[in-house]
DNA sequence: GTGAAAGCGCTAACAG
DNA sequence: CTGTTAGCGCTTTCAC
């Protein structure tokens, strides 16, 4: 293999516009300093030879590394990517991502770690020595990670966690679960219904969590009750099947029902089907997240869109933000949902 | 911001080791002349104090970034992310290529580039600059582009070229294109089609025009004619209706189609249903790609399913083996797609 | 087999 | 405002 080498290198740069490589170094870097003319020429001589600077010799030096990791669960991206149903967390996070670290000339690196290891700190550890990036992105469930969290806390490294309400530590990026729950129970309640059953989603996540209150704080400001309302899967089909047959089968069943995923909407769909409910006239439906396979349902779904391009961006932007110093949002950051309204929502009566 | 240094360095496991740095760099990158109980000794160090080189430092002297691009086109893929179709061709990506990167100790990065920029040079210039990585991956319709694919071969850079066949630079990895309409062809054939349509896609990738040759093969082996069953779109839902509206509104219309992606197959399926066409009875249908969308459509679509995941991981391998100075394949090295029968094709007569 | 020295491309810290 | 010096962590080259 031939020992590859830069092409061009600050000392050409240096050299051609007849500076010292320090006065290079400021300008690639915008710092201050340099007078406009001397500026003006070594720009000059960096557009002439096509000059860009060596990521992996800049964080030799002690500076940026330019690099953003992205991490998400192993198991379950993997999953997602294996079942091919369109699941598109993965691709939102790289458009809303990608994008603006190439704005501010970063690159966002994608890394999957599993969350029920019990090395965590290693395989995170690893992956930080290795790239030393200069921030990372947490994505739920490891958002609320304490292993995690208190590791990346203790080696102060910056990092945003996704989905996350937590002001202690790293900084919390919410997408405003609790809120989402609410609308959408909104939206039914403004429809009419009042017996809105509502399937939660694994314990796991916090935002499980979060999003049962929103449905509870709604149902009680229109002073409804929750009573045999309430059922949980875990993110799963086949768990959503399950919930939503516990929920239909009761003497009262829900004319509406809210469940935390598409999965588990979809099977809540399906089960209707085969209990000879018609949706949305017998039972209206709204989902969370508004991946692509809720549009190709029948009926196409209402859903909570999450905006996980959006709120990829903002956690971009917020770990550079950080890097220049600038202090963090005095306030949690939310990106908020928004409902989309299509075919599985009815009028009641 | 703190100056970021590497907790633990080859100097520290040289020390615990009591060995030289070379000794530690020499086991590291598995190379010869240590002693079996030094190397044990080495490796114990490594483990106890939790060691991982940094890329950027074995990159900086040298040796190899462990880093590979993926170079998608930057317009179709924020396109496809935007859309929230469900085409998951960068998902496949990723889970063929990060995991075999991954097993490797090597990394993927995907990087956006602009197929049309008459400066394709310098953005990819840019990227192997600032990142020096040891290998890309060229995805259609990079692969075969000629100011691409001359470019990174004057920079000897290794480069794997997917869905491409040419042999001259780079390692081709082909996806069969030409057998799979072939396939998908005789498929059809052998429910009794005889007048089997093909949507073309964009001419501006190669691949189009081995799937129509593949198609032209099977009817001609099949002694069936090809007059007036051919037509072209450039892989987009409209295209397609467009297609489709032509082929089905001929007197002596196709009784199947084949469509070179998935956004034409649905299209055509919109049009069969406003003709009143009901499908598979009156028309069949073949779509290429397999994503997603085509196992919710009504009815669910018979795909062509190119392995994506498969080639991707091909790819990464075929980089690492010429990293390790191993000889390329003599062959052009095919990963074959295969017929995901579904519900839409119908026996005739 | 193992070690010492030099240097990759860049920036921090200091000097002028 | 600009330049010089000294490394960053690692691998290469060459000694032993």
């Amino acid at each position: 293999m031939p020992r590859r080498r830069q092409a061009v290198t600050i000392r050409h740069v240096a050299a051609e516009a007849d500076v010292s490589l320090q006065t290079v170094s400021r300008v690639i870097n915008a710092e201050p300093n340099v007078r406009p003319e001397t500026k003006e020429r070594v720009q000059a001589a960096i557009d002439r030879l096509g000059y860009v600077p060596s990521i992996a010799a800049q964080r030799m030096s002690g500076s940026r590394s330019y690099l953003i990791l992205a991490i998400n669960d192993r198991d379950r991206t993997i999953a997602d990517w294996q079942a091919r149903q369109g699941t598109d967390w993965v691709d939102q996070m790289l458009l809303g991502g990608m994008l603006k670290c190439a704005e501010h000339g970063y690159r966002m690196l994608f890394e999957l770690v599993d969350t029920h290891s019990d090395h965590v700190e290693r395989e995170l550890a690893a992956a930080i020595a290795a790239l030393q990036p200069d921030g990372l992105i947490l994505t739920p469930p490891h958002s609320d990670n304490p292993q995690i969290v208190a590791f990346l806390a203790e080696q102060d490294m910056p990092f945003v966690r996704i989905g996350s309400k937590r002001q202690d530590v790293g900084i919390p990026v919410s997408m405003g679960d609790e809120g989402a729950a609410r609308t959408a129970t909104e939206h039914l309640i403004a429809h009419g219904h009042a017996r809105i059953g509502f399937i939660a989603g694994s314990s796991e996540y916090e935002l499980s969590g979060w999003r049962v209150d929103g449905w509870r704080a709604a149902m009680a400001d229109a002073g409804l009750s929750c009573e045999g309302l309430l059922d949980a899967g875990d993110f799963s089909f086949a768990s959503g099947e399950a919930a939503a047959l516990r929920l239909l089968d009761r003497p009262q069943r829900p004319t509406a029902i809210i469940a935390s995923n598409d999965q588990m909407a979809m099977a809540t769909l399906a089960v209707a089907g085969r209990l000879g409910l018609r949706v949305p006239d017998d039972l209206s439906l709204i989902s969370f997240d508004n991946t692509p396979i809720v549009q190709f349902a029948q009926p196409p779904l209402t859903a909570i869109d999450q905006s996980i391009a959006a709120t990829a961006s903002k956690a971009v932007e917020l770990i550079i933000a950080h890097q220049k110093g600038e202090p963090p949002p005095p306030t949690l950051t939310i990106v908020p949902s928004t409902l989309v309204a299509r075919a599985s929502v009815a009028r009641l009566g």
